[in-house]
DNA sequence: AATATAATGTGTATTTATTACACTATTAAA
DNA sequence: TTTAATAGTGTAATAAATACACATTATATT
């Protein structure tokens, strides 16, 4: 039994360059056929917190996922049956470690399946505010955020990093002072390993350390 | 008629040098005569922006308060009457000029008081969260926040200023550093005006310059 | 009129962070 | 061995942040 607000999904990544958004496609009315970002109603003696897991898992198979709350959308007319309130959350996912696992668990969406954040199709419901309002949560917490490198894979290259950074901030950084930076933060440990698999110079790994993190971040 | 959530209003004023929190008196169950922020349920039909600006006069007599959306707090727990969901906005008013409007309409509550941000009462619900959730939301944004200076009169010496970000913060901080700060973010303006009423030597008068703010904080 | 009080208002030297800018080094593939 | 593709590096100039102490001004008091 399910109570009269739903949670949605922004489930953000990044490949290809490119930021990207985890969209479903809806196999229910209203706006069947349309695609939409996961989200489904909050069972009545369910917590929101819980209630995010289960559905994202249900929607797009992911599991265990970390999310933060972002927004309550509630439009008297954001939904065609009555106003339903929603609660967004935000997600973001290593795009490389799960992309054979998305697949919905429930037949209330026919497939999942990543765009581009700055391609977008139409979406049901008010689903591109929220959108919207997740990429400027990120931009306007990119550097305060650990959960930035859930983006990443653990161990990544200064040139992936400085390429997410852009496509978040939507311009190009300078190699030289982007680098400078990264040593003077002190969270970003350099590892004894090089990429793997390439036909040029394989770059230095480096990995977040979180202790750190923590300390540089945390009480400012 | 009203439907199944509500808004909560964290309304912060500044005095005293201490941050204020505006609270009313409970005259309903749950939690009758329990100190409590000011909230009551969205009508059906109703946006929730215009129902903040409604519930908040009922609530406490103000009226046209700009007010941003916190966060929807929705514990199974929260209501001893069921889990009602609540969106919480957080507004900020300047003490002296509102000081004698404060008064309930409604009956739902017995009357409206400031008290001090560090000492508060038990408070209904889970209110306290959503407080504290709110002044770790001013200390983030206090740099980029507009909305800041509601919290004082038009025009402000800089040592209330400074003050007000000490209240925040929650540390003290250089004058003179401080006020090299002010000249270079360029959106606060000297006025030809001076302080009245005080038995000591009066310091100039500022005010915010909206439109620089605008150009400086907009998009950096 | 002189003095006390209580706050305002100001400058400099040091350190740290930000910006602008171009070439050499390394690896794999051709 | 050459080519292609990317990694990796330093310096000078400017701007911002920090640490720190005293003269100035308006009023109230004697």
């Amino acid at each position: 039994m399910h109570s009269q607000f739903t949670i949605d999904c922004v489930i953000l990544s990044f490949d290809n360059g490119k930021l990207q958004v985890l969209l479903t496609e809806r196999n229910e009315y209203p706006y069947k056929d349309w695609w939409s970002i996961p989200g489904y109603f909050v069972d009545k003696y369910e917590e929101m917190e819980d209630a995010v897991y289960r559905i994202c898992h249900e929607m797009t198979g992911l599991k265990n996922i970390y999310m933060d709350q972002l927004a309550a959308f509630a439009g008297v007319k954001r939904h065609p049956e009555g106003r339903i309130l929603t609660v967004a959350y935000l997600a973001f996912v290593q795009f490389d470690s799960i992309k054979n696992k998305i697949k919905p668990v429930s037949t209330y969406m026919k497939q999942a399946k990543w765009f581009a954040a700055n391609d977008l199709p139409d979406l049901a419901f008010d689903h591109l505010d929220i959108v919207t309002k997740s990429l400027d949560r990120l931009k306007n917490t990119i550097s305060y955020s650990a959960s930035l490198y859930e983006l990443l894979p653990e161990k990544f290259t200064l040139t992936q990093l400085q390429q997410l950074h852009e496509a978040i901030l939507g311009k190009t950084l300078d190699k030289r002072n982007f680098r400078k930076k990264i040593n003077t933060l002190g969270y970003l440990k350099p590892l004894d390993e090089y990429q793997k698999g390439v036909s040029y110079r394989a770059a230095k790994l480096y990995k977040l350390d979180k202790r750190k993190f923590q300390k540089v971040i945390g009480q400012p």
